[in-house]
DNA sequence: TCTATTTATGAAGGATCGTTCAGTTTTGGA
DNA sequence: TCCAAAACTGAACGATCCTTCATAAATAGA
């Protein structure tokens, strides 16, 4: 699934002006709207151009060829969805397994729901191209909050977090896929939110030894 | 997500003779290959013929378009992984939630892991295309079985076993995800497994109201 | 107001790719 | 052995699409 030929990602000019960062945000829109319509298949430079309501021209003066749209968004896409796990593990540090996963699951499904555009494009597309090292860079990066979050958990400590940390992640990133399916009914959403909550917290309960029988053994 | 055009995406032409048969298999196996090795962009008409060693023509005669080649190798995944599904859930119908647990866990995770050619090749791509009612069809197959597994549990009742049917399945096909990336690590896969497993029974026995409960009820 | 810089245009080039079909080869059975 | 049916071939066609570039418009600062 490598790439062979390495190719420009990134933006090849930056807005310097309002109104040519106007157009950034409204081809970066209009890729959202095509893919969502027509997938892969029509999302062509002509129809994106078309939507945002400029020239393919113009778009090439930001985008260095059509793959840097697909780079760009699930770019925004990941790092949104970073930090609203980065500002979740922050607001339970510390707290009960119960109350961390709690607001694990729910901060991030509420992050998924959020931008639910541009999670169903992106799922529909497939993580095969203009990828780069995205995936890798985040996946750590949560992978690394998440379990610093359950090492600083207030009434218990796992034998081995980091693979906790794994599942859980593993799990969080497949309901949402469930979830933000084109055909999935609100009822599935509500109802799968509680559902993986209950699942989380049984999980680290399973998992976790007390910290007082840690304190107990010193 | 819709395809507006309605496409043939059936075989235009049964093989009625061996080599035919070979053919279809050899389209199908580099179908696969180049998937693998190039992605969507890569799948190209001309491309899989010469990998599979036929003309472009021989290929038309069984596929109605290139469409059909994803559309088939979905199906067959798809079928293989819902007679795993149903398989599992016979062995382990009437067992206790840890027994139907661990053994619905372990079955659907082998079954993934053993074609994990396809399933790579299928994820990367995405789902957005030839998918037909195929997602809805074996959703319902799957969700219908395992449903009458939760509640064929020798030692609980479950007050809403389509919902923890459903969590269940989404889980499952996250972690499944998870497990067959490309860049995932054997170790990965294994302990993947073993958490799942014990995140499944955890979750089964806080959804759980026991047998005997009922029993005295009444 | 004037001008250098930034931004926008869109027709045209060049390449790729899906699909067809007229003709050839192979197969199975009589 | 012979032939009708099945299977296979691959050059050619038509359509789509990505990308470029010469040119024009708009903007910001002097």
């Amino acid at each position: 699934m490598a790439r062979l030929a390495t190719v420009a990602l990134e933006a090849r000019k930056q807005p310097r002006q309002r109104r040519a960062q106007a157009t950034v945000d409204a081809i970066m829109e209009a890729t959202i709207q095509v893919l969502l319509e027509g997938g892969l298949q029509r999302l062509t430079t002509t129809r994106v151009a078309e939507r945002a309501g400029v020239s393919v021209g113009t778009m090439y003066q930001y985008f260095p060829q059509k793959q840097a749209l697909l780079f760009a968004l699930l770019r925004r896409y990941m790092e949104k969805t970073a930090a609203a796990i980065a500002a979740s593990c922050e607001r339970s540090r510390g707290a009960t397994i119960a109350v961390i996963a709690e607001t694990l699951v729910g901060d991030f499904l509420d992050a998924k729901t959020t931008d639910m555009n541009v999670a169903q494009a992106l799922h529909a597309v497939g993580m095969e191209l203009a990828t780069g090292n995205l995936l890798d860079e985040f996946g750590r990066a949560n992978q690394a909050a998440i379990r610093g979050l359950l090492e600083s958990a207030e009434d218990a400590v796992f034998d081995d977090p980091g693979a906790v940390a794994f599942a859980l992640r593993a799990t969080l990133s497949g309901t949402a896929r469930a979830a933000t399916r084109p055909d999935a009914k609100r009822y599935d959403t509500r109802a799968l939110r509680h559902e993986l909550q209950i699942m989380a917290a049984a999980y680290l309960k399973a998992r976790a030894r007390p910290r007082d029988a840690e304190a107990a053994r010193r």
